[in-house]
DNA sequence: GCCGCGCCTTGATTTACATCAAGCTCCCCA
DNA sequence: TGGGGAGCTTGATGTAAATCAAGGCGCGGC
């Protein structure tokens, strides 16, 4: 049942490829390997070396630290299209996260041989690696930015408008891309904690929850619910 | 005295450049600009968009959220012949961050062409900007690591464990880079924090400090020391 | 030498969130 | 249609660290 599936034609349609040549990509595809992980199978622990990069084509993966004494801390959930594990290649330095499936996945492991020679032949293909690892960069500052400076509250609260990504305002439906314990750890948060909130955002109008879809009624309003018990800004004269 | 710097020399110099031919080095010089900043201004705010990125000379810059409340939250303390915004160049978006001088500092602000010209001219130079921001990357997992799941002495004891780099063991004389109080920023705790958790560790016979300068008595007990109240890691058979 | 001002310390109190401990609910599967 | 279990909820309790509030100490200026 279509488990063969063309990966020159997969690599193609990447937004990272999506630009080069035939040539290239199929330089990329010659150093590219098919994966397949059933759902909970561990794709690499914390402190392997990477010798190439992954791309999910379809499925849903988790990148976590684990600490010795059992805890886990999501960092990033990566869906299809996504790609994980650039930085790791390119520093050549044991990976600070473990990598594991939350459901049936396929990945490409593209190696960085096919990647190094893009970027000698084609400097723009160097620039897009750039300005993505640029990007992930600014997502975990977001994230630094968010553990530091915002409530529990705050951190739902911006977590639910981005995935109500349409920004503007009015009501939108969305979906949590994971079991709420999951999406607490990526929050920082503790599933208890996480439950609570949500409750307590239900109870004000905010949102509706059924499962993991999730109706904001009023984006506007929910951004402007900062969690505040007192609105006394009467600074400036 | 000694305004006038060589910007093509002091470029040359730095690991970053360290490798590219005179021609790519004389171009970028071409697009840099001298920057003095004294103590305490603001080189740009949280929202700025970079043209370029820059690089320390000598001072100390603090990157730094500022929320509206007036909280603030240190992200990065850059010191001389160290670089900073050029995820911001790449990405084109607004910068996440604000920037001011914690001494005063010289800077050299490099424009984004010549960078550009060289990624195209050399693609070893792309490599080494790939590994760069990969490490960035990678400092900033290792943080949000540590603020996850690590508590406050954990986290005190892993920044003086860095600064007394020379690993090992035995004891180590370092020097706090900035004001106790910034440094508490930066490992997100309050500055009362911060000195209960150096004066327990006094107490513990780990360190002892005198303003800025901490000697670290004996490194491996200090990285052995887990903040544990209780070590019953009876575990395995 | 003395004053004044940051910076740091120290103690008392508060608080946000975690943890612990039951229950509940939905859904899968028999 | 009913049983079982994962995932979620809910309440009671605990606690790490923040905040509030005074002092002390060291250092540079006069």
């Amino acid at each position: 049942m279509g488990k063969q599936i063309d990966i020159g034609r997969v690599l193609a349609n990447l937004p990272l490829f999506q630009q080069l040549r035939e040539s290239e990509i199929a330089n990329l595809a010659a150093g590219t390997r098919e994966i397949g992980l059933s759902k909970g199978r561990i794709l690499f622990q914390k402190g392997c070396l990477l010798d190439g990069f992954y791309v999910t084509v379809y499925g849903q993966i988790k990148l976590a630290f684990s600490s010795p004494q059992g805890n886990e801390k999501v960092v990033s959930l990566v869906g299809p299209g996504q790609s994980f594990g650039e930085a790791v290649m390119f520093m050549e330095r044991p990976c600070p996260v473990m990598a594991q499936a939350l459901e049936d996945s396929r990945l490409l492991y593209i190696a960085k041989r096919g990647i190094f020679a893009a970027i000698d032949h084609d400097s723009a293909f160097a620039r897009r690696l750039l300005a993505g690892l640029s990007m992930r960069l600014h997502g975990l500052i977001q994230d630094v930015e968010d553990y530091s400076l915002h409530s529990s509250t705050q951190r739902v609260i911006g977590f639910l408008l981005q995935l109500a990504s349409t920004p503007a305002s009015g009501s939108v439906i969305c979906e949590l891309p994971a079991s709420k314990h999951v999406i607490a750890s990526r929050l920082n948060l503790s599933p208890e904690t996480l439950s609570r909130i949500l409750h307590s955002l239900i109870e004000s109008g905010l949102i509706t929850v059924h499962g993991r879809r999730i109706v904001v009624q009023d984006v506007a309003r929910l951004s402007r619910f900062d969690d505040l018990p007192h609105s006394s800004c009467a600074k400036g004269g």
